[in-house]
RNA sequence: GGUACCAUAGCUCAGUUGGUAGAGCAAAGGACUGAAAAUCCUUGUGUCCCUCGUUCGAUUCGUGGUGGUACCA
């Protein structure tokens, strides 16, 4: 049986430096479950890996869409697998790499096929939460698909937002295409996980943004500025120095506001993973212990 | 040196007509099926600066300290 090998941690961690020398031990291309580092106008803030790291390994889904293009969690999921089967037919074992929980999942469970959504439709019911608050879209969930409605997290207006989209565009209830189907997938998935102690790990992170200022993050982020509402751009490092473009806070507050909501993603991160059991974990710098799990 | 004001959670502060106290931020924990680096939920015991006094009882009132801020010298 084939296998697929899914490296997953906490931001900062120490995946991509990892992944290069796992890669090369097993013969194997990255395929990358990084939800930001797949926009190809997104570099510097999403510490991708660096030209001599991309030439030492083939990478896949770096860089390789654009934050124009509305790119969701369901196609990663289809695209992802259709690589992985075709690459495959030379590989006996594939390396994934990623911090994206959801993004993990679609491929090594699945997401249930749900009829994609138009654009149009999200757009009017974001203005239906601003214009008339939650409790309208809550109402009106609550009538088209009563059982969804007391599944979902009913505080989350993202969530309510979703479930009233599916239901209006699908024509069907929600809960009816959500079944939480796991789909069994036609080969093997080792999880290995790296984890650092909580302090060691928000030093790198605070020491990491730093770099990216010196490496010209603030550039960057000024040339993307003007497409500030696409949803890619929704994301820490660009976001808060977007609020310092605009005026409201200083340069200084931006960098600090980095630190601090990355610490919080990477806080979320070790949530997400804490409830799978299946993963073997190790410290990053255990390299020769990770090979000896890979040769069982 | 004098006068006034301040001293309460990691930080900024509120409050207790005397019955040992609570907001925001920070922090911690959690949820998660097409926005996911997104979005959302939960969690507040601290010598109420120290001393002595008044009082059944003082973080609250009074005396004296200490530290800070402002003004006057």
């Amino acid at each position: 049986m084939k296998r697929l090998i899914v490296l997953l941690g906490a931001t900062g961690v120490g995946k991509t430096d990892l992944s290069i020398r796992l890669a090369q031990y097993l013969q194997s291309p990255i395929i990358s479950s990084d939800s930001r580092q797949i926009y190809c106008e997104m570099t510097i803030g999403t510490a991708v890996p660096d030209e001599e790291q991309l030439n030492a390994v083939q990478h896949y889904f770096i860089k390789s869409r654009s934050i124009f293009d509305d790119y969701t969690a369901g196609k990663f999921e289809i695209d992802a697998v259709n690589l992985i089967d075709s690459l495959f037919q030379q590989h006996e074992q594939l390396l994934m790499v990623g911090g994206s929980g959801l993004y993990i999942d679609a491929v090594c469970r699945g997401i249930d096929a749900i009829p994609a959504t138009e654009n149009w439709m999200r757009q009017k019911i974001i203005e239906r939460y601003k214009n008339e608050g939650i409790e309208s879209l809550r109402f009106e969930l609550k009538r088209l698909d009563a059982e969804i409605y007391n599944h979902i997290d009913i505080k989350n207006p993202q969530r309510v937002m979703r479930a009233l989209e599916v239901c209006l565009t699908s024509g069907k209830p929600y809960s009816e295409l959500k079944q939480n189907f796991v789909k069994t997938r036609n080969f093997d998935i080792l999880k290995i996980g790296l984890q650092l102690n909580r302090n060691e790990l928000y030093d790198r992170i605070n020491r990491r943004v730093d770099k990216m200022f010196e490496h010209g993050l603030l550039d960057e982020a000024k040339q993307l500025y003007s497409h500030r509402n696409v949803n890619a751009l929704k994301t820490v490092g660009y976001k808060e120095i977007f609020e310092h473009l605009d005026g409201k806070i200083s340069l200084d507050e931006a960098i600090n506001l980095i630190k601090r909501n990355t610490r919080r993603y990477a806080k979320r991160q070790i949530s997400w993973f804490a409830r799978y059991s299946d993963i073997k974990w190790f410290q990053p710098n255990e390299f020769e212990n990770i090979l000896e799990l890979l040769k069982m």
